[in-house]
This record gives structure tokens, sequence and C-alpha cells, in this order.
DNA sequence: GTTAATATGTTGTATATGCAACTCAAGAAG
DNA sequence: CTTCTTGAGTTGCATATACAACATATTAAC
């Protein structure tokens, strides 16, 4: 009877596992800001891969993929979305190396939009968290940022 | 000519933006124990869910939804795939107020086998984000649990 | 200069996740 | 007893995410 030796070890997971927790805040987060976003039509994700590459000039997947830490056909079929919707432009020169991916004129006035709407979520997230909790999560961050990807 | 505006906009997003990090710190997180878990064809969130059935017994969907803070088609497709590789069963009793959920043999056996994988996973976590990191999701956990659900 | 190895992306497949709309049953109002 | 309102779940739809397999192109080896 190994039901009271499984009760032992499932309860020791739910105490201590860090993925459950972190998998928990994410949802309670990223719902927060999905829906201050809605109005847009645009989702955390894609509005984050904006910020991102408006900032970073042209880039390509690759360097997305990197930095944001996403596989890379996860970013392929965001790219392929965010173009459909005309925030991007991909500049393929034939000849590609990479591909360079810059945010179009659409793109940015969707940034300026989302901007005032992220503020909104941004002041809630911080509400719930308070500051300490803010500053953890940029702790946490930093750490695992600063690490290599583990390929 | 707002470009300059919009850059400075985007930087303070990127600076500031809560859900950027937390959904970054997630992806890697989870990555960890999706590939620990991947011998066992399960993932981390099912398995979560698992263990928690597992400790609380006969307990419906919205049970779930409630506790791990989970929009209810989402864990009703899950509980459903589940259903389908045998780890749960539901007792409906036809008078259906709600129902009621029981993991099986076979659900408390991956239950132990995934044990020693988690394990892996949760030592990889705590060596990327240390005792402090651990702490500091364990609160921010706790900040966001405690919390009501906005609905 | 071929060949082997590596880097860059795309696509098939599957899970995770949430919103909106819908079905059904259980209660509350009358 | 009907009607109206909830509560619980399911299903259509769309995005987010990752792995495996594949197509290409670039580079390194000889």
């Amino acid at each position: 009877m190994d039901e009271k030796k499984a009760v032992e070890l499932a309860q020791a997971v739910s105490d201590n596992c860090i993925a459950r927790r972190v998998r928990f805040v994410n949802r309670v987060i990223t719902n927060l800001y999905d829906k201050a976003l809605r109005p847009l039509d645009v989702k955390t994700n894609q509005a984050g891969i904006l910020v991102w590459l408006f900032l970073h000039g042209e880039a390509g997947p690759g360097d997305i993929s990197k930095a944001l830490r996403m596989e890379k056909s996860t970013v392929s079929r965001n790219v392929s979305r965010m173009k459909n919707k005309g925030w991007i432009e991909i500049m393929s020169s034939d000849d590609r190396p990479t591909q360079a991916i810059k945010v179009t004129e659409d793109g940015r006035k969707l940034l300026q939009a989302a901007y005032v709407e992220w503020t909104k979520a941004q002041k809630k997230a911080l509400d719930l968290l308070g500051e300490d909790g803010v500053d953890s999560v940029r702790r946490l961050y930093e750490t695992l940022s600063s690490g290599r990807d583990p390929k």
C-alpha cells in the first residue's frame, strides 16, 4: 500500500514546487495585461515583442528568440501574425542570412495606444504585488536573464 | 514627429513592465519542468492538476478552476485530456450539480514516477534562482493567492 | 571546390490558455 | 406551477508555446 507514501510525495511537491507557483503568478499577471489590452486587439506577448523590436531597430527572429528566451518556432509564428496585422514588415533581401524586421508606422501607433492601457494594468499589478513584489519580480528576471540559455 | 516620444514610451514599458518579466521567468522555469517530465509524457500543468486532485480528494472542475486560478474552459480541456490518458476518472452521477473527479491507480503511479523527475527539475530551478529567488517566488504566490480572484 | 557541420526559419503536431456563446440543471421570484 | 436568474461545463475560436522534422543557406574542413 503506497497510498500513504504517494500522499507524502504529492504533499512535498505541492509544498515546494517552484513551477507551480511561477505558473500561477504568470496566469494571474498575464490576465491583467491581456484584459487591459483587449480593446486594442493585441495581447501581452505580441505587444512585448513589438516593444522589443521598436527599441532594437532592425533585428531578426533569432535575436528575438535569444532575448525573450522564446523557442524559434514560437517567434516564427508570432512574427507571422504580427506581420499579417501590419505592425511589422520583414525586409528579407532574398539573400537572407537572417531576416530584418522593422516596426511599421501602424505598429508604432499601436504602441502608443497600448501604452495607455499598459499603464492601467501595470498599476493594478503594482497594487496586487506591492513594491516588494515588483522588486522580487525584477530580481528573479535579472537572475535568469543573466544566466545562459541551457539550450 | 512622435518618433522620439514613442521611443521613450517603449523604453518605459521595457524598463518597468511586470508582465514581461513574469512571463520570461515563466517560460524559463516551465521549460525546465516540462523537459524533465517529457519521458513520462506529461507536462508540468497536468502533473500539477493531478497533484492537486490527489491531495484534495474528490473535487470538481470548478474547484480546480478556483484553486489554480485557471479559466473553466481551460480546466475542462485539461481534465478531458487527463481522463483520456486514464489518470483520472469522473464520477458523474447523472444528476450532476457538479462533477467529482478522482485520481485513478494509473494516475497515482504516474505521480510517483513523476516525483523522481520533478526532483531533478526542482533542483535545477533552485540552482538557477537560489534560496532567495525561491523565497521570492513563494512570497509572490502567497500574495496573489490570498487575494480574491478579480473575476 | 566538394563535403560536412552549423545556423536560420518554417511547418506539422500537441498542449496551455482565455473569451464568447451555448446547454442544462438547480434555485429563487411571482 | 411557470419564469427568471444563476451556476457548471462544453465547444468554437484564437493566441502562446515548444518539440521534431524539414528546407536552406552559410561556414568550416579537407
